[in-house]
DNA sequence: CGCAGAATAT
DNA sequence: TATATTCTGC
């Protein structure tokens, strides 16, 4: 009786959330068909998922209710696949996603899924190259929320695309990620007017695009480098509509993270506060010069962003890299430290700096 | 309190 | 690994 009502409403469940995955998925599918050239597996899989599901509501009805897991295996061994790497893009619907977050949540804390109700395709079962297709179809999912923004944009270049790599296509997709977060980022305040609350729900990611970064690694600039500059300093001086202090900061601090590191590829003698110095050095002036760029270029390969990222942008940086001007800008924080601070003494570390800055100041 | 930075979590 | 969140000290 029980089971029956619950298995009922299990199906319903399923069934709604079906149509509803079968029509994102047909709106990816036409986004993406613009990039049929670029992306045609995906295009297939997304075919054959909306194809499976479609099956699934109209055909196999009451196996269904029970035979969900079955369905994954044997619809189409993407059907699955493609199901859950789509979960993530809730589209509206609170219940639909009242479910997925329970999923969700279940699968985080353990990655072991004993929770028989929902569509659980084990993720360990997916083994073929799938952590590339990943990474890959995430980046295309990204991609697809893009709004139209993309899609224009795209289409517009679309001439030279052809000859154009999925890096590049990547790369104008993380620029269109980027008007895509100021406009995804405020949103997160409440969840609609009800009882509001909503347990802490994670801010969206913020995607730092190379745009982002850039404009990162500019303000860094202007303000003394990595070391001196605040995140609120930070924030103000990109001028990135809805770019919190707390995503600056938390970026800074990767960002100091990766400057430091690669201090240890170049073995400099001395001690390691020294190291700080050169190589942060390296990096504030990141002349096209390869004596200064080498350090950073040769220590990591690694990151693609923190490295590369300032040598591959040549022609930005010199236009505006006049360091001596240092825009003392404001603040009692950023004062007179600035342009001394490159050559002051090695001592002066990271760490030592707020001290030492905040002395002066009182 | 707000901010910055480090540590930790996801 | 990259970003978010929490913990601390100022």
């Amino acid at each position: 009786m029980i089971k029956n009502i619950s298995t009922m409403k299990n199906y319903n469940q399923k069934r709604e959330r079906c149509c509803e995955l079968i029509e994102a998925l047909e709106e990816e599918r036409r986004k993406i068909n613009v990039f049929q050239r670029e992306f045609p597996l995906c295009l297939e899989l997304v075919t054959q998922a909306i194809e499976g599901y479609k099956r699934e509501i109209s055909g196999t009805t009451t196996d269904n209710v029970y035979g969900q897991s079955e369905c994954s295996e044997q619809t189409t061994g993407e059907c699955g696949r493609v199901l859950d790497l789509f979960i993530p893009i809730k589209h509206s619907s609170t219940f639909v996603e009242e479910v997925e977050e329970e999923v969700d949540d279940k699968a985080d804390d353990d990655e072991h899924e004993s929770h028989e109700t929902n569509i659980d395709f084990d993720e360990t079962n997916i083994d073929f190259d799938d952590k590339n297709m990943k990474s890959e179809w995430l980046k295309s999912v990204q991609l697809w929320n893009q709004p139209d923004a993309v899609v224009s944009n795209n289409s517009q270049d679309r001439s030279q695309e052809t000859t154009e790599t999925l890096v590049e296509l990547i790369k104008r997709n993380d620029e269109a990620a980027e008007k895509n977060n100021n406009i995804q980022s405020p949103e997160t305040t409440s969840g609609g007017g009800g009882g509001g609350g909503r347990r802490g729900q994670r801010k969206h990611r913020r995607c730092w695009s190379q745009e982002l970064h850039r404009s990162f690694l500019n303000a860094l600039k202007q303000l003394g480098g990595p070391h001196v500059a605040t995140p609120k300093q930070i924030r103000e001086l990109m001028k990135v509509d809805g770019l919190t202090n707390d995503e600056v900061k938390s970026h800074l601090q990767k960002y100091r993270l990766h400057a430091r590191r690669p201090s240890q590829t170049t073995p400099n003698n001395r001690n390691s506060q020294t190291q700080h110095f050169v190589v942060v050095g390296g990096i504030w002036v990141p002349q096209t010069n390869h004596s200064t760029a080498n350090v950073v270029a040769s220590g990591e390969t690694t990151t693609g962003i923190y490295g590369p990222m300032v040598s591959p942008l040549p022609s930005e940086w010199p236009s505006h890299s006049n360091f001596g001007r240092m825009i003392s800008e404001d603040r009692s924080r950023s004062c007179s430290n600035k342009g001394i601070f490159r050559c002051s003494s090695p001592a002066m570390s990271s760490s030592t700096r707020t001290k030492t800055k905040d002395a002066n100041i009182s």
